[in-house]
DNA sequence: CTGTTAGCGCTTTCAT
DNA sequence: ATGAAAGCGCTAACAG
């Protein structure tokens, strides 16, 4: 059994006896039509003999696609096992599978990223990017240098030359606050997450001016600053609810700040939903298996995700690459009704 | 602010004032050190004023790595949301953080890659290959011919050139036989998984010996064959039973295929445990939350993934290709007890 | 220590 | 319809 060598399509072309030219338009589904068709025949059977597949990098370094998209995210240990980001790739990969495109992993440190000229294409061979928290790596202007066709997984924000694909933060708000209302609660607090992440922004929005509609505006020491962090809603935990004597219900811009929320308060003899009824965001794994079972609200991520690679790959296979990849699309979000909170008669 | 551009090592050279020969090598970290630390300073200061990073299709063309490794398993649907997959992923990706490699993932749809002469570091621009199984893609023919560093996570095979991780299938079936022996059980069943499987035939191994090794022999009608799947484990719960009366436990070469038959056998009015024990293999999430809870005997995958990938980069940055990475280790698998196996007094 | 030069395998004009 | 030849950006002899 012969080994693997390297065969390219010089061999073929000797062996086919015509010119590499014309091998490399017959490999090419564009160019195919132009070889005739008993040329093609001698062509493919030679191909095929040997198994001949086109090296990659001499395609890529041609400028031709690589038939790879990119997906960027903050590196972090455990990514994988991140229910947030088991959708997003599912959806992702799932979408993918009916294609000829492969998907490529990049953690992006930190700052690893040369902040405006990384050149993805080239350095990472990928045609196209799909991004999730974006904010944590890129700037504002590393997203406007980014030179390459880019899909942002939430974390909306306007003017940028991306297609956005993403929960509606500002609708999810809305309907916290609608079930928190027609539970009987009037006097709520809220957790927001960090200032830096337009998704939090949105939520807590949506959630106020609900409320306000309904003729409910938060005292300014009800509303706290979180930082998506369980450990830190854990800490500001006991100072918020001695701030704000009366309370019924807070809602916390994720879930992860609900629990940290919950655990701290237990700690101190206040039980959640009896003494106090307290919402998050996310619909993390955790948020069913907890005790109490997080009443939360719910992205579509997996069909976030699969739609931002869909948007991506046609862009790409339509290839009029003059005007960028731009474009935003909303999923609604779902409320998972669980026992964190209560219903005041 | 520019826009990427695409710079080349030309434009360094050019405006570092030193020819590119000096500049590849002063990108290189091999050669880094051949080049005077003056020029070096400079050199880097343009590299760094214009966000370079070398062209990664020009780079691989002239046969250096990619540094990117090729993750290959079957191409399915929901591969993301598969907990046998999520923990393979998530140690390899684990391991590759603090690297600079990065990963790709290359689902094969059966029969898609040519047989004997796939290249995949020149069609998919990859340094080495990261193999979940294994069977349903290669022949043990297209393996000798895998010129490429490999490594298999489970699915061990004797005698082939690549580099097996996994777990301990043999002293896993023993584990499984030992349990069920002292828990009391002396009529005893036992459904396979795939055929072409050597981690189905291994557990099968080690149960059926450590048995015999205490005096039990299985006759023939208690061993069924399975394919791993639910449903044949379904369809077959009902004359496996009909035909082996008086079993008390029945050993399922993995946790689908004893949930097919548990619940088979529910509808038919056999309760598991109180009626029959059953044990399954490979603690899947489903055999925690499934009831009754599935005893059975978990790999550890995250370390087994995590483990390979070490194993290759390692075999990667030593760059001796001369002899091909070969090799074996297996994890011993750990008993998770729950509630579908009844101790008989 | 640095520069010159020859390709890596392919696609793509430009001829024929 | 086909072939000849240039060159994508880089690395690695080789020569100084």
């Amino acid at each position: 059994m012969k080994t693997n060598t390297n065969f390219t399509i010089e061999d073929i072309a000797r062996e086919a006896k015509v010119s590499i030219s014309t091998v490399s338009r017959a490999i090419n589904s564009e160019t195919r039509k132009k070889v005739a068709s008993a040329t093609l025949r001698k062509i493919d059977r030679v191909v095929k003999k040997y198994g001949y597949a086109p090296n990659f990098a001499a395609r890529t370094l041609r400028a031709a696609s690589t038939k790879t998209i990119g997906v960027i995210f903050p590196a972090f240990t455990g990514i994988f096992s991140n229910t947030y980001y088991i959708k997003i790739f599912s959806g992702i990969s799932d979408f993918f599978l009916d294609t000829e495109y492969k998907f490529k992993i990049i953690p992006l440190k930190g700052g690893q990223v040369n902040p405006v000229n990384y050149d993805f294409r080239a350095a990472e061979g990928v045609d196209g990017l799909i991004a999730a928290h974006w904010p944590h790596f890129f700037s504002h202007e590393d997203v406007l240098a980014l030179n390459i066709p880019c899909v942002f997984l939430n974390d909306y924000e306007e003017n940028l030359p991306v297609y956005c694909c993403g929960g509606d933060q500002f609708t999810g708000g809305k309907e916290a606050a609608r079930y928190l209302l027609e539970q009987g609660h009037k006097k709520i607090g809220l957790i927001t997450g960090e200032e830096k992440s337009s998704d939090s922004r949105l939520r807590v929005l949506g959630f106020t001016n609900y409320l306000k509609a309904h003729g409910i505006v938060l005292p300014e020491s009800a509303v706290a600053r979180g930082n998506y962090h369980e450990d830190e809603a854990y800490k500001l935990a006991e100072s918020f609810i001695n701030k704000n004597p009366g309370l019924t219900a807070i809602f916390c811009c994720n879930d992860e700040m609900a629990i940290g929320l919950i655990r701290r308060l237990e700690e101190r003899g206040i039980n959640c939903p009896n003494q106090i009824s307290i919402m998050g965001y996310d619909n993390i794994t955790r948020a069913g298996s907890f005790s109490p079972g997080i009443t939360t609200i719910e992205e579509p991520l997996y069909q976030i995700a699969r739609e931002g690679a869909r948007v991506l790959l046609d862009y790409l296979k339509v290839g009029d690459f003059s005007k960028p990849l731009k474009g935003e699309r909303f999923f609604p979000s779902m409320l998972i009704k669980r026992d964190s909170v209560k219903t005041l008669r």
